[in-house]
DNA sequence: GAGCACTGC
């Protein structure tokens, strides 16, 4: 892999983006018919046609009925209805394998449909039933699931709703979609008027967008008695919603899991790392055959723990045979080929190296033991320096339990806590800390802003944020201009909302066409919204980063992500040419769908698509001050001691070690505040001093 | 001269 096939050159441009836009309005129009509901009173009825289609069943759809009603909440159907009909909200809790997210929908949806809550259908609204994901795969997914449950295509009875892909239609009556989508819904339609049951699951999860959904549902049922909501969560915090939605109904359906035997250890561990390979040392010779998942908290230590059990597999082969073992690591930012290889059937024994991505979103069938060192990586936010920074924290007892059932999908198996059980019982927070109390709120406030809520200090949060973290928010949004003195939103707050982005960067794109230079702040704030495209292998560090500089602009990295986007679309988006300059081809394709998600709603809101001349001195110039539009709060100065300051917060900081400048700029804006060894600014682009006068600061 | 858990719009 020589670098010299590169063949881009610095500060290489082109006019790629002519062609014309399109249409954003895509979004599936109910069909006239109104009433779609059936006043079939017995489901036993009609066995031989489908009630949705009319078409005779398959005999698939007997095949699996029969396996459906073997799970746990079949059991719990009619109490359930039951519940539901004297009630608006009602909260479900159900472990793994207990069937909710693919039955009760389904249950609804039939309860719905034979009028059994007559206050849902008295309106003509066409009758239409939600479910939130956290996640899109979990969204399409389960919904493909249940429509193949329930006998029909998948798109029509049944649909799912995600970010860049929506495949529902007029026909559709049950929607899987993620929370975040429904949020964004919300903001068009703030009554949820298309629906008349909203199920929120997974809600133990506590997401930003659950979060709010929360509060947001609460208000609408006041309003809407032709709503209902169902909350289904997996942990006892389900009490907690309970408490939340006025002592709402609560059912308990139990899981379906093997047990699993929980192992602590005596005395506490110093090196997680090191008692974990220990551990996978000693599942290997004195437990019984199976898989093993060990969670560690980072690509790089996962990539190193990998390694080193080799090396001890390599030492106890010497001594014993052990059988063929096959050690592979498992982390988000592996490339997809390498992960899907945790989910093939092999014959050597697996042992899977993870992140927490193994905790929630992969499941991995097959594996008997989990290594839990008890830690994973957690974004916390401190108000007061303005950083969100990755820290490596102790696990909440649910995530531990969490863990630990995943080695009980298949069959019985044994769980390693590698901390003591007082520990356990005495260190560990109940639940993980909700994504609202960890992360930066300038986004969920103008969210907030935008779906009406007037007064934030006194919204019905189930957890409050704290007051520095609104008011912080507030700031932000002020100084870019999206609220006005007495905090409503202005004009440009309104547009800012559209964007699926920070408001930074929003304000950015907003204000790019100003400066001649949308075409590229579209390109470049596509490429920061993904992870970085540039890939370094630790056997091939140099190759990799003489590749990186080929593509490197010496005015700052904004720029160089801008030419790797460029020679990108140069190279007709060819995954071998990725390949071949240590370029990540996923998050190229995933920056292009994000570019033109964000160029359809430029078009809708007529901001006018441009670039500055590519001869002309100013089309860099004209970049950068439009950077500095939405970024001028992040900003650092440079010292005579040669080290930065942030300009607000005067903080002491370095420029990261990955950026491409050939000097230390005075002035440089950053798109990233990393915490680490030391602190960086990553990401980081050189400004003129003069710019910055218009910004006060 | 380091090393970005995981989602989501």
């Amino acid at each position: 892999m020589a670098s010299s096939i590169v063949r881009t050159k610095r500060k290489r441009k082109l006019c790629l983006f002519d062609h014309s836009v399109s249409s954003d309005s895509k979004r599936s129009k109910p069909n006239g018919g109104g009433g779609a509901t059936s006043t079939n009173l017995d489901t036993s009825i009609d066995l031989i046609n489908n009630r949705w289609t009319g078409r005779p069943y398959s005999e698939r759809y007997y095949e699996i009925l029969e396996k459906r009603r073997t799970l746990p909440v079949w059991k719990y159907k009619e109490k359930f209805l039951q519940e539901l009909k004297g009630t608006q909200c009602l909260v479900l809790v159900g472990e793994t394998g207990s069937g909710k997210t693919t039955q009760i929908p389904q249950f609804v949806l039939e309860a719905v449909a034979e009028n059994v809550y007559p206050e849902l259908t008295r309106s003509k609204r066409k009758m239409m039933i939600a479910c939130t994901q956290p996640r899109r795969v979990a969204a399409m997914s389960v919904s493909r699931r249940v429509a193949e449950e329930m006998d029909v295509v998948i798109g029509e009875e049944v649909g799912y709703s995600i970010r860049f892909e929506e495949c529902t239609s007029g026909k559709t009556m049950l929607k899987y979609l993620t929370d975040g989508m429904l949020l964004r819904e919300a903001m068009a339609d703030p009554l949820f008027e298309r629906y008349n049951v909203i199920i929120l699951d997974e809600a133990h999860e506590r997401t930003l967008a659950t979060d709010l959904l929360f509060g947001i549902l609460k208000e609408v049922l006041k309003v809407r008695a032709d709503l209902k909501l169902v909350v289904m969560s997996a942990t006892l915090e389900a009490k907690k919603f309970r408490d939340y939605f006025n002592g709402a109904p609560l059912i308990e359906v139990p899981g379906r899991l093997y047990p699993v035997e929980i192992m602590y250890t005596q005395q506490p561990e110093r090196d997680y790392v090191e008692a974990a390979i220990r551990t996978v040392a000693q599942i290997l010779t004195c437990e019984a055959p199976g898989d093993v998942l060990v969670f560690l908290t980072g690509g790089e230590e996962i990539e190193d723990a990998c390694l080193k059990i080799n090396r001890e597999i390599n030492k106890i082969n010497y001594q014993c045979e052990i059988g063929p073992v096959k050690v592979m690591p498992l982390y988000s930012t592996l490339p997809s080929d390498m992960q899907q290889k945790v989910f093939d059937q092999i014959p050597e024994r697996k042992i899977v190296v993870s992140t927490n991505i193994a905790e929630t979103s992969l499941t991995i069938d097959g594996v008997v033991y989990v290594v839990d060192p008890g830690f994973s990586k957690q974004k916390v936010y401190n108000p007061r320096a303005h950083v969100e920074s990755l820290l490596v924290s102790p696990i909440s007892k649910a995530s531990a339990r969490q863990r630990s059932g995943r080695a009980g999908r298949t069959q019985p198996g044994k769980c390693f806590r590698l901390y003591t059980q007082k520990s356990f019982h005495n260190d560990l927070e109940q639940e993980t800390y909700p994504e609202i109390l960890r992360s930066n709120l300038a986004n969920t406030v103008l969210t907030m802003k935008k779906l009406g809520v007037e007064d934030l200090s006194h919204y019905d949060f189930m957890d409050p944020p704290a007051p520095e973290t609104m008011m912080d928010a507030l700031e932000v949004l002020y100084f870019l201009g999206a609220l006005d003195e007495d905090g409503n939103l202005t004009m440009v707050g309104e547009i800012m909302s559209e964007f699926p982005l920070d408001p930074q960067m929003s304000k950015m794109l907003i204000v790019s066409p100003q400066y001649n230079c949308s075409n590229e702040i579209l390109s470049i704030s596509a490429m920061l919204s993904v992870p970085t495209p540039f890939i370094r292998p630790r056997d091939e560090v140099q190759e990799a980063d003489e590749a990186k500089a080929e593509f490197a602009h010496i005015d700052g990295d904004h720029l160089t992500l801008l030419n790797v986007y460029h020679a990108y679309k140069q190279h007709n988006e060819d995954p071998s040419w990725c390949y071949d300059n240590y370029l990540s081809h996923k998050a190229l394709k995933a920056a292009d769908n994000v570019r033109q998600q964000l160029m359809r709603i430029m078009a809708r809101l007529n901001l006018k698509l441009c670039s500055t001349d590519l001869s002309s001195p100013d089309y860099y110039i004209n970049i950068r001050k439009a950077l500095l539009a939405g970024y001028f709060r992040q900003v650092a100065h440079l010292q005579r001691s040669g080290q930065y300051l942030t300009r607000k917060e005067k903080q002491v900081v370095h420029l990261h070690p990955s950026n491409s400048l050939d000097h230390k700029p005075e002035f440089v804006i950053y798109n990233e505040y990393v915490l680490t060894s030391r602190s960086f600014i990553r990401t980081v682009t050189q400004i003129s001093g003069e710019w910055l006068v218009e910004y006060n600061i």
